[in-house]
DNA sequence: ATTTCGCCTGCTACATTGTAGTAGTTTATG
DNA sequence: CATAAACTACTACAATGTAGCAGGCGAAAT
């Protein structure tokens, strides 16, 4: 099974968006971001290529050019993030946290269940 | 007003091991954290020394050896983070989040309070 | 009191991540 | 087809993560 990683905010901010929006190039990435960072174009393509060097993304090209995909689930992106914010921030275990998602709009149900389940196999 | 800071992990940790013991030599932090990271010595060092630098800590000299004392509150350190995991992860806002914190033990009563308060004021 | 041993401190160093500029290449368009 | 606009690879430098080393200093032994 593919080790799920730490991620930086940075590759967070960017993971979000190609979640929402599927498959998209730098160019979309960017101009989404656009609005909640400052970033240089290619501060988000740096980041981007990065990215796929660390097994995080794959590009490929198809008529609109570039496109890059997330090659993690937004659970299998989550897992850590939500265990560290539960565990040393809010000293609680995870699950506690999880149930947050519910009241959000953030996770479909699926989602919340699949994200369960990652906490309780990945130990970490 | 001094402006709240951006924590990074490493700086969290060891504000974390200040705020539940107070004032302590790098050696009691880091014997503490060496349960949760596998830091060397000097890294745990580094940091604090860094973290004078960046007036996240004050240094004094007493009978102990080198004190180092936390210059913000753990209220005051989770301001940024909460609001983060709550915008950009939960995709709430972050008073919503900090209801959590009646769950856990992490907050005092008034320590939730000011966090509260702290949300609303800083704005970003 | 002198030597010695170990811990602490101040530096230095190197990898990774954050952030971005530049120059060369591809693509769209008159 | 000629050029401009956009995109790509490469390079660069600052901040952060991680840690070694060498000199200083105080405690223990003699």
């Amino acid at each position: 099974m593919k080790r799920l990683p730490e991620l930086s905010k940075a590759e967070y901010e960017i993971l979000r968006e190609l979640w929402r929006s599927g498959d998209s190039t730098v160019r979309a990435v960017h101009d989404q971001l656009a609005e909640s960072t400052d970033w240089a174009y290619t501060t988000t393509k740096t980041h981007m290529d990065r990215m796929v060097k660390r097994g995080l993304l794959k590009r490929y090209k198809d008529s609109e050019g570039n496109q890059y995909s997330a090659l993690l689930s937004k659970p299998e992106g989550l897992v850590k993030m939500v265990r560290y914010f539960a565990e040393r921030v809010l000293e609680l275990d995870g699950k506690s946290v999880v149930s947050m998602f519910a009241k959000s709009e953030a996770l479909s149900p699926k989602e919340i269940k699949q994200l369960r389940e990652l906490l309780e196999k990945d130990d970490d």
